[in-house]
DNA sequence: GTGAAAGCGCTAACAG
DNA sequence: CTGTTAGCGCTTTCAC
């Protein structure tokens, strides 16, 4: 007869008529929040159930003041090699806040490009932010300090009271280096990095020269290149290296490793008879390589799970930690045996 | 003295209050719906210049059960050869959100885990969705259907009413192969595509197959291999591949053409002069092979784009375009010289 | 052309 | 423990 339980969306009105409460009692059932007595609570659930209930999100924002979303910045001009990081970091980012029933908001940024982040801070949109790839010079922490939104950075960060969560490249490095010297002549490790703009490239590098400072010994200078971030200064940096007869050498990247075992095989030398190779990222393509490539290894998922957990963390109250390193994995395979 | 215009925000009271008008003209004059008068409109925009006003989204969105957010779903299980795909796609839909005043929220599927796209379609956070891949039994398509949201998606799909925008595979793909079939015998031209679950690799087919019939020959089916998704049927297929002797090779990714360069190199083959190399998707991994490989390009970014731009079109009331195709590029390089 | 008032669906005092 | 009453900040009839 009365088809009112048809099509549209029950809400916290409709649950209450038919409970014969008050939707004050209704809400409090639900967050926890007073006083409520057991029973009514169970009833009320059951109902929800029932009418399959659920809330507005739009409303409770407009009420708390809270949006129920968090930003996410990521690059707008990030390399192919780096592409895979963001995506399945935001996908970590994404199942962790759908877990406490918050969503992710996409922020593009570039070079001295901040206006999508802008807009999301004017708009109100995200009640935190995530960078995932801080900017060299501390502008999109600044900007989001000087409007008093909370936010964690991926990385390292130049902003003063910046939070951190990151995968612990230094010590990853730093063993994975350690393990090298064992192995090798220490004045005969090279190590081939990547554009020094990223932060993570510089904690490579400490780790790298940090392995050597355990050792009791020092790197060979002429075989350490960093801010390869092009392909002329790739080919001036391998020439000049492979002149120093490398045993082994070390790259920042798995894509700066493929140029690296292209050339090696146009010149006929052979991994790891002739030189060893190890990689301080590991992507799916290295996979097709013989052999197998020596590579840390760090789980992008949990990073940007944890980052997210410690931004929700944040905005519901909790201190948060000043910095957290994820842990890491070596995988020595047969380019280093 | 009074130095209530500090750190609050203004909101429409305030600039009401300020011009001697109320609520309700100023919204008026800001969405300009409704007669107003010119002039009153012009000192309303002053007025909201002066005191920084920007309208609160969430107390819009209330009002107008609208939440200015779309949802993108994204595969949590993309492999790294099409991370950068999504990555950039993504880039381009936050670009064009952003210009229109939308933002876009990230939805995570796996095969049969649906979970966060039916909290955010429950929760009521997205106004409409872009599916960035489509799944194989159409199960996302039909989810969002059954709820009334309005959804794009990019690539084909097997569900019904589905508005598509995509990249013109099939003619990109048909017309490379045609470039190729004039160069080389049609029956020692042979295709190595991966996952048939995806339906770019059911375009990329079609395409191949269309350019033998426009020059009325057909394939050699011994030199035709689908569904190349693991090691294993990687080198069973082009073990029996080369056993056939091809002349051109035309590989449906750049992952599948990188493994394929390794292995010709491995045996002592060279491009382009023992067999020439094409690959259906250019990505930066290649860049760094000699010869650079020939290869169809499509632009990410604005696929992106023009997806958004469709679905905020939908959502503000236009007509939608069943299908959209974006242009191609085909990059002519030394690998098929 | 403009203003007053109701309402979007929920939360949060404040009473009872 | 529960109900009543105000809002949250904007849009939108409906009068004037």
């Amino acid at each position: 007869m009365n088809n009112k339980n048809a099509q549209k969306k029950p809400q916290l009105e409709d649950i209450a008529a038919a409970l014969g409460l008050s939707k004050s009692t209704v809400s409090r059932a639900i967050s926890g929040k007073g006083r409520i007595k057991a029973e009514t609570r169970e009833k009320v659930f059951e109902c929800i159930k029932e009418l399959n209930y659920r809330p507005n999100m739009i409303a409770k924002s407009l009420s708390e003041q809270k949006t129920y979303n968090i930003g996410v910045v990521i690059p707008m001009d990030s390399s192919e090699a780096e592409a895979p990081f963001f995506q399945t970091c935001l996908t970590g980012m994404a199942k962790e806040c759908a877990v406490r029933d918050h969503d992710a908001v996409v922020i593009g940024t570039e070079r001295d490009n901040l206006s999508q982040l802008t807009r999301v801070i004017e708009n109100r949109k995200v009640d935190g932010v995530i960078v995932t790839r801080p900017a060299a010079d501390g502008s999109i922490e600044k900007l989001l300090d000087d409007n008093g939104m909370p936010f964690i950075v991926i990385g390292r960060s130049v902003h003063e009271n910046s939070l951190i969560v990151d995968s612990d490249h230094v010590n990853g490095c730093r063993e994975l280096t350690s393990y090298l010297l064992l192995q090798n002549p220490a004045d005969r490790l090279a190590l081939l990095l990547g554009s020094t703009e990223f932060t993570v490239n510089k904690s490579r590098y400490t780790g790298f020269v940090s392995a050597f400072m355990d050792a009791g010994s020092h790197a060979n200078e002429r075989l350490v290149f960093t801010g390869i971030d092009s392909e002329l200064k790739f080919s001036k940096a391998v020439s000049v290296m492979l002149e120093e007869q490398p045993r082994c050498i070390v790259c920042g990247d798995d894509m700066l490793c493929m140029k690296l075992l292209a050339k090696l095989a146009d010149l006929g030398k052979s991994v790891p008879q002739d030189v060893r190779i190890a990689s301080f990222y590991d992507s799916a393509y290295l996979d097709s390589y013989s052999p197998p490539i020596t590579s840390l290894i760090f789980n992008a998922v949990e990073l940007g799970a944890t980052a997210a957990s410690q931004l929700l963390g944040i905005l519901g109250g909790t201190a948060p930690a000043e910095e957290t390193l994820l842990p890491y994995e070596i995988l020595i395979r047969r380019s280093t045996m």
